[in-house]
DNA sequence: CATAAATACTACCTCCTTGTAGTATTTATA
DNA sequence: TATAAATACTACAAGGAGGTAGTATTTATG
């Protein structure tokens, strides 16, 4: 019923991001905003990189940018990349084959909540919430 | 997203118990029955008991049994002794204040459906569960 | 009374998540 | 070219979840 640490991380992370696409941040900074730990974040940062959500600088008065495609990622992208999706699609109890045909005990109760949270994730972007007045 | 490993079991022997509620079980055969490592039952029963849910006969020929208010049992009740029912009233995002006044970004999308699983939890019974045909 | 079969207790082990530390590499700039 | 400031990489440590193992205790029964 948690988002993992991490996953915390990177939303906070690319939504204040968000506030200010153009802007270039600095590890150091968003460590400092955010209340991150540096070295946590250092190596969260990368693998964000990899997952084409931003894009580094190298070097003196390097850091990190959003890309252009900003407007379009969704939350559960960035799950995925951190957590993985597969819990918000799989049985509540861990049966590997529950489904309609087959049903644990849970499955009518937990199916309609699981596919509306999914269909949340999927479908609400870093631009969405970018604007002001939030907690980040 | 998930239950944990140890709220899973908890909840699928209970719920096999309460197909036959007046009858008794050994962790033995609760462990073949339900595939549940034999040790790892052995330490939840007795916190299971503790918690108010079974009752335990000692010595030969033993075993659990359901304790007769089975039927009031709700899930919230058997998460809430084993994993705790608080990520069902937190911020997804690990806000100590967030709220309503104070949100943040994901708190307007993410409190109804919260909210939703957590009255589910709290209304879904072991008897309303223990219906024959579901996978156990 | 001895034995068998059951729960109860306690210690340990392994893996994953979270977080910490140190060092290497890159690049702007005086 | 030397320095400073930034990212990149790699190893390690602490803690919890899940699981294993062994032993103690209880009780029905021959």
């Amino acid at each position: 019923m948690k988002l993992s640490k991490t996953s915390e991380h990177a939303i906070r992370v690319l939504v204040y991001m968000a506030q200010n696409p153009e802007e270039q941040f600095s590890v150091n900074t968003l460590h400092e905003t955010l209340n991150i730990p540096f070295k946590y974040l250092g190596r969260l940062m990368p693998s964000l990189a990899e997952a084409g959500f931003i894009v580094a600088t190298h070097g003196k008065n390097g850091g990190y940018r959003l890309l252009s495609n900003y407007e379009f990622v969704t939350i559960a992208s960035i799950i995925d990349v951190v957590d993985g999706m597969d819990s918000y699609s799989e049985c509540i109890l861990g049966f590997e084959n529950c489904g309609d045909g087959k049903p644990c005990p849970l499955h009518n109760h937990w199916g309609p909540h699981r596919d509306a949270i999914k269909k949340l994730w999927e479908t609400v972007t870093l631009k969405d919430l970018a604007k002001r007045g939030f907690k980040i």
